[in-house]
DNA sequence: TTTTATATTGAACACTCGTTCAAGTCCAGA
DNA sequence: TCTGGACTTGAACGAGTGTTCAATATAAAA
């Protein structure tokens, strides 16, 4: 029959996720990923079509991780409400130490990108969508728990904290001083009640 | 003596400011920029040095215009929290119809580049914090005026708008839906409160 | 062991990048 | 009108881009 694979596919897009995140998309080039990921050109494209196609199964990737340390962080703790504090604080602390980089990928790719590539950049969005609504879930029962005013509107809150959470991590990229953003992530929560 | 000047030197500024701040760095090209604003690449390198050099200018150009605006925003109210608030909307509404790029080219520029062009990511982050300490001037006249809670400390709110602001814009750009952009408007200066 | 189908390789392609510089253009002062 | 010197031009450069494809390597099936 035929040859065995020899790159795990997984794995493969795992790497080429973390260099994507760190450097961005245009400033990847094929030879970086090609060195980073251990591939030649041929196996690249008979495994993944073009960069494009690499680039927006990182895209996905990136937000099974997302999507998968929420629900760590849900698991972790019996109270909504702090699980997504913890998840808040989680981002950025990874982001500070171990993450490719501080900001979220999505993000970087929605501000880097234009219609020029547009299935990633309408991907990078759709995407982003599914985080706010996990995050409306949470806040969800959080509502339930009695742990917010059942007045509010769990999307509307769970907008606000998207749009936080992203101004949080290149908040965070900009500035140098590590108890600015913890205010930063007190207030945040300050705006829930 | 000499040959006058072809080109007026801030007019060249504000054509490759609103390239830039479309494009982004990296995706402006030379060629896109000698089109643009009418110069051959001779002239440039007199003029700018490098591409670099050129971009370096233009952010200063796009943070002085910023600040002009916020400063049209003061004189055209005499309430300082309604002029920060009308700064807001102005920006974001801005951002839709006419500007370049929904985004604030600070911003923009601090999530493209890395170190290797660290002078370019410095002088970014140098111009918002300038930014934010003109937010914190006239949230501290706000206070004076009775407008926000004598308790408060304006650098913290003013920290608290930027980081906001920055995910606004952003936001506004992964989103198609007017409304939950004006809904984030209210709830960020709900928080204020 | 031979065949066969697939995975892998890496040189090469056409193109674009930022940058340089010799040649040409232009106008003020003599 | 001529000359000197600053400004402008655009072809050319080497390096880097994403991508292709004929040649090679590999392991299961015959």
């Amino acid at each position: 029959m035929a040859n065995k694979l020899k790159h795990d596919r997984q794995l493969v897009i795992n790497q080429a996720t973390n260099l994507f995140w760190e450097k961005g998309f245009h400033a990847t080039s094929m030879r970086n990923l090609q060195d980073h990921i251990d591939m030649r050109p041929g196996s690249i494209y008979a495994a993944f079509g073009s960069k494009e196609g690499l680039f927006k199964e990182t895209l996905q990737c990136y937000a099974d991780g997302s999507l998968k340390r929420l629900q760590a962080s849900v698991e972790a703790t019996p109270s909504p409400l702090a699980a997504m504090k913890h998840f808040v604080k989680l981002v950025v602390q990874q982001g500070k130490n171990q993450a490719p980089n501080e900001m979220c990928m999505l993000v970087k790719t929605v501000s880097e990108l234009t219609e020029e590539n547009e299935e990633l950049l309408e991907e990078s969005k759709r995407l982003l969508k599914v985080m706010e609504n996990a995050f409306a879930d949470l806040l969800s029962q959080a509502q339930q728990a009695g742990e917010i005013d059942s007045s509010k509107d769990p999307q509307r809150l769970a907008r606000l904290i998207q749009m936080q959470l992203i101004g949080l991590r290149l908040y965070a990229r900009t500035s140098n001083s590590e108890n600015s953003v913890n205010d930063l992530i007190d207030d945040l929560f300050n705006c829930l009640k």
